[in-house]
DNA sequence: AATCGAAGTGAGTAATCACTCATTATATGT
DNA sequence: ACATATAATGAGTGATTACTCACTTCGATT
């Protein structure tokens, strides 16, 4: 219940809503991410936010209004500068060695993704249905997550501290494995009970294994 | 148009239909597919059927039941006896090198995926909102699938050829690898061109640097 | 205190929803 | 050819859908 205020503040923090405009937003957010976009009515919302059905038009003239209206600022806001200027920042900070650098995204991410669950549920729930909507998500992480990682692994393997495989090839093997694990983690088994630390350490060794210079390689 | 009708075939060839009834079917894979479950109306697959929209209810009581009289025998079947059987033969057929095994099962799993992408993509559209759905399948992907590939990894790793890790950390790490490369190459980047025999062997190549004993390791 | 635009309301709209049922068409066995 | 059963139909059901609009309330400015 908390989670859904959280979020609705951190992304609409600069416009200031009225007190009836936060409780909509909160709970389209709350029954998008719980029930799904199709299978929520209008009227549920307006119940859910104590609001007259009414009150939901005068802002958002049609119910697809209401989901671009919370999912194009998260895409716009944090993804674009959230999630790809902290990685930017951590992708400067020259961490020595990759692993160190590993670390530090999977830590990152993971902090996006459990403060941003509901909203990140809904986003790829709709996103097969709504082309506009997937054209704008892809164009963002590849036009600017994805050139930014090839420039530094480039910058590692001249360093001599990853292995001399295509760049594409090091970028989305990482990203499968990072993504792949937070996704298990957090979405497919949250109840089970994890080791978080002792887990993240053991993802990071596969993972260097996989694309590390053994040159410098460290012991199992 | 024909993948559905193939899918259908596949499905429910031991029951004989009638010739509506496979049409309906046709049409609700297809239309869920596309649009999901919930923005789908009864009224749109008649009319995608060509047949009346009471001829649906004669077969299906309700809505909900003919999404699982799609979902249910495909879990049931496909899953339980295509997909774990032929992973299980693929695991018993003691292939010398992991590496093999690998390429194998990433061939096997390719096939499927392509061949019933459709009705996968159904199942993870509604899997989170159907819980009975969600535990069903867990069940049949942890009680089937996990203790038997752990088995042979345990195998391998007494032959020395994998690296002394819990099995499991390497079962998760293969699986996680494995499907996110095939997601990654059939549902969120289909149209791209792929050089999926190099893809393959790169892929594997990451793998088993991370999981391989690294004194039977040849060299990149 | 009066004014005025914006915010909020809730009864009302046509359309569509999943679903029913009395009736008709079709297939099967004798 | 006839009887019986099952398959198929499509007009019709009340409920619900996204959305409208005439109206009221609120809050700030003068």
């Amino acid at each position: 219940m908390e989670r859904f205020e959280l979020i609705v503040q951190t992304l609409f923090e600069s416009n200031n809503l009225t007190e009836k405009q936060e409780q909509i937003l909160k709970a389209a957010v709350q029954l998008f991410s719980e029930k799904g976009y199709a299978a929520t009515s209008t009227s549920e919302i307006a119940k859910q936010a104590q609001v007259a059905e009414g009150t939901i038009f005068r802002h958002y003239r049609t119910k697809k209004e209401l989901l671009l209206a919370i999912v194009g600022p998260f895409m716009e806001k944090i993804a674009d500068s959230y999630i790809v200027n902290d990685l930017t920042d951590l992708l400067n900070k020259d961490y020595q060695r990759p692993e160190d650098l590993l670390s530090a995204i999977i830590e990152n991410r993971r902090d996006i993704i459990v403060q941003f669950l509901p909203l990140l549920k809904i986003i790829f729930q709709e996103l097969p249905f709504h082309p506009e909507l997937r054209e704008h998500f892809l164009q963002l992480i590849s036009d600017n997550m994805y050139h930014r990682v090839v420039e530094v692994i480039n910058d590692y393997q001249q360093k001599g501290m990853l292995k001399k495989l295509p760049p594409t090839a090091i970028a989305k093997f990482a990203i499968t494995n990072i993504l792949g694990h937070l996704f298990t983690r957090y979405v497919l088994f949250p109840h089970l009970e994890w080791d978080d630390v002792r887990d993240t350490e053991q993802l990071i060794q596969l993972i260097m294994n996989g694309i590390g210079n053994s040159d410098s390689k460290v012991e199992s």
